[in-house]
DNA sequence: TTATATGCAAAGACTTTGCCGTTCA
DNA sequence: TGAACGGCAAAGTCTTTGCATATAA
């Protein structure tokens, strides 16, 4: 057993859930991507490894990974959702407009962002979603 | 004719697009509204004023408005877009999770965020969409 | 006049749900 | 064993599209 899937079975088991074994393969492919996956990506992957994983249980699975705060959903696009191991370190993205490529960005700004937020506004921050849209370094000099 | 029409007559113009009673009537009812609209809030207040108004000539219509830079398109709620009136500053949204009100912010830290991605990644940004969860002031105090 | 826009209904994309057999604890 | 889970198909929500009619320019 790795250590990630003693983790897992620890945070499913601590909430009630059970673990399953659809459950541990979607999380060791959501692990495996270091990246964003949405669900049908996800879902397919899934299917190469075990055929009869219904698309329900990859929504399923989503949304109790997300509650459980194993992952994060994100929204770079408005037709469809996207998701993310949940990072160690807070994060946010930039959005090539033409190539499609989404990097990724850590910054000391947002701390001050959310100072502000608290003081002027008191409004306590429980989470944020900071996406940029723009040309990368690559499609810049493409782009005619 | 209102300042605010005459604006809209010369961006439709401009574009060679038609000026029509029902692109009137959405882009009053947003102004007006100054908040934040769904395409079915929308829907709703503009059959009260023309009953024949589809909804997918609001959902062309907004597509429409964004295109031209008219009206922004935002995702506080995964499920559905708002819009919102494009705002001469740059703000941001803070979005409740107890009430569901959403509060506006501007920050001089979102400058300094822009430039440090320009430097660091050789991003040119384009676009940005930043938004807070959280809890209000009025609810912090509520919550349980 | 004529190309564009609208209304209506149908279709599409993505996601959720109900039901029943299966599986984990 | 029994409650929770997964597969399948059906339904739901939001949005887009096709086509005929109406309308702005």
């Amino acid at each position: 057993m790795t250590t990630n899937e003693r983790t897992i079975r620890k945070k499913l088991g601590g909430a009630g859930q059970r673990v399953t074994s659809q459950r541990l393969l979607l999380l060791k492919l959501i692990q495996k991507q270091q990246g964003h996956l949405d669900a049908d990506d996800l879902y397919r992957r899934a299917r190469d490894l075990n055929p009869r994983l219904s698309l329900s249980t990859v929504y399923r699975t989503l949304r109790l990974f997300k509650d459980l705060g194993i992952i994060e959903e994100l929204h770079f696009q408005p037709e469809h959702h996207h998701y993310e191991q949940r990072a160690s370190r807070e994060h946010h993205h930039l959005v090539c407009l033409r190539c499609g490529r989404i990097a990724e960005f850590e910054s000391a700004h947002t701390k001050g962002l959310r100072q502000e937020i608290a003081r002027r506004h008191g409004f306590t921050v429980t989470g944020s979603e900071i996406n940029f849209t723009g040309y990368c370094a690559d499609c810049r000099d493409k782009a005619t």
